[in-house]
DNA sequence: TCTGGGGTCCTGCACCCG
DNA sequence: TCTGCGGGTGCAGGACCC
């Protein structure tokens, strides 16, 4: 999904260039979210919408370009949306029917190349290189595509062709929406120089900021500086990343298979709790969650690491690296408060607690000592039992006491 | 204006160890 | 024995992405 706002203009969209070199496609549906609620709601077609959340605190998730001619983006609190917008219909999102649609697209990149990697359930890099002599040149497959996604559900994609994975996605962000673009390997430094830094994959709006301050505006002014200077401004890593996107240079391939390094799940309240047994209550109900997920994806995880978020919208974080990996959420959760209370925020508003279980690895490669799985066996059986029950009767049907208390509070209030 | 939730990656610092 | 140094690791925070 695009999220990242460029400003300034790029070259007209071209279809009809030389493809040869081309290999990579960078796939992006169109206001996705918004275009498959349009499926149900076909009378609001060409009309302003926007899918968010009604209540409480959130932010654009999705807004079809009637939305966007207000000023409306994703990430947008909801609230300054819709002063922007008043009369923009809103809907809340459905992520199921999103992940539905999702797979069947990926099933229609799937039947062009094995070679397919999603980025987001939206869009995915596609190497086409090897399906050229079963369907053709590269520009070709991009219509196809656009062509059958549009058969199959209904709504419009836009694609980027070019010969990386970083001048494909630029291509398909200039060509939105419902287009499609070729850059040749030839034409890529005219295509980037004259866009703004902002397009750079990298460079949100403190580098921006910092680029700004230098006098750069354009790649093409990034281009001009030393590389030891953007490595002195930005640091090495990012200073040396810049340099060689300003000049087209991304040796990246698709890779299909990118394993998870972290898993986590967050929460922000509707309204800031300072009250440390609901946090904690909190932290339980996350670290199910976390601990589910694991397990459901074959992993363990070594460091448990919490996100606090004050009112005040300052974040901290705190992790420890336990001597074993795991997945029982019991651990998690007992890490997560011993975390939490060394924070010293007992006593202080949040608006959002996570947790997250990093250094990931798959749960059979793991080794665990012996004394450590004949202590933990009881609880990772337990839950493994509940995850039986859940996938059978439903996310209500097992909870720790703790949270049935919880549940209990809530409907006698 | 008031900021979700899922992530990755980088940097700087502290500490340990050889 | 003490000190300096460099590498590895853990931790915290921030920027960025979709």
């Amino acid at each position: 999904m695009a999220r990242k706002q460029i400003t300034g203009i790029g070259p007209a969209p071209r279809t009809g260039a030389d493809d040869s070199g081309c290999s990579i496609l960078h796939v992006d549906m169109d206001a996705f979210f918004a275009s498959v609620e349009l499926l149900d709601r076909p009378e609001l077609r060409g009309r302003p919408v926007i899918v968010g959340s009604l209540a409480g605190r959130g932010v654009v998730l999705s807004a079809t370009y009637e939305a966007r001619a207000f000023g409306v983006h994703s990430a947008m609190p909801m609230s300054r949306a819709r002063r922007l917008c008043p009369q923009a219909t809103i809907i809340p999102p459905s992520h199921g029917k999103y992940s539905e649609v999702s797979k069947g697209v990926m099933e229609i990149f799937h039947s062009i190349t094995p070679l397919v990697e999603p980025i987001a359930s939206d869009e995915a890099f596609l190497d086409v290189g090897g399906a050229r002599r079963r369907l053709g040149p590269p520009a070709a497959i991009a219509a196809r595509i656009r062509a059958e996604v549009l058969d199959r559900y209904g709504i419009t994609c836009s694609v980027g062709v070019a010969g990386s994975k970083f001048i494909a996605k630029l291509a398909s962000k200039q060509c939105k929406p419902d287009g499609l673009l070729v850059v040749p390997p030839g034409e890529v430094v005219a295509f980037l120089h004259p866009l703004p830094v902002s397009a750079l994959w990298g460079v949100g709006e403190r580098t921006e900021q910092a680029l700004v301050r230098l006098g750069i505006r354009t790649v093409g002014d990034l281009a001009r500086v030393p590389v030891t200077t953007l490595q002195r401004e930005l640091g090495p890593a990012a200073g040396g990343h810049l340099a060689a996107l300003a000049w087209g240079r991304d040796e990246r391939r698709v890779s299909p298979h990118v394993p998870d390094k972290s898993i986590g799940n967050e929460e922000t309240f509707a309204a800031d709790i300072d009250d440390p047994e609901i946090i904690r209550r909190e932290l339980l109900r996350l670290s199910e969650r976390v601990a589910a997920r694991m397990r459901k994806g074959g992993h363990v995880g070594r460091t448990v690491s919490v996100k606090l978020r004050r009112a005040d919208f300052s974040t901290i974080s705190r992790s420890r690296t336990l001597p074993e990996p795991t997945d029982v959420a019991q651990e998690i959760y007992a890490t997560a408060c011993d975390l939490y209370h060394a924070a010293g925020l007992e006593r202080v508003r949040l608006r959002l607690i996570g947790v997250r279980m990093e250094g990931l690895m798959p749960a059979e490669t793991a080794s665990r000592q012996l004394t450590l799985g004949e202590r933990e066996s009881g609880w990772r059986e337990a839950e493994q039992a509940m995850d039986q029950a859940i996938r059978r009767f439903g996310p209500d049907a097992v909870l720790p006491a703790s949270l049935v208390r919880g549940k209990l509070d809530e409907m006698e209030a």
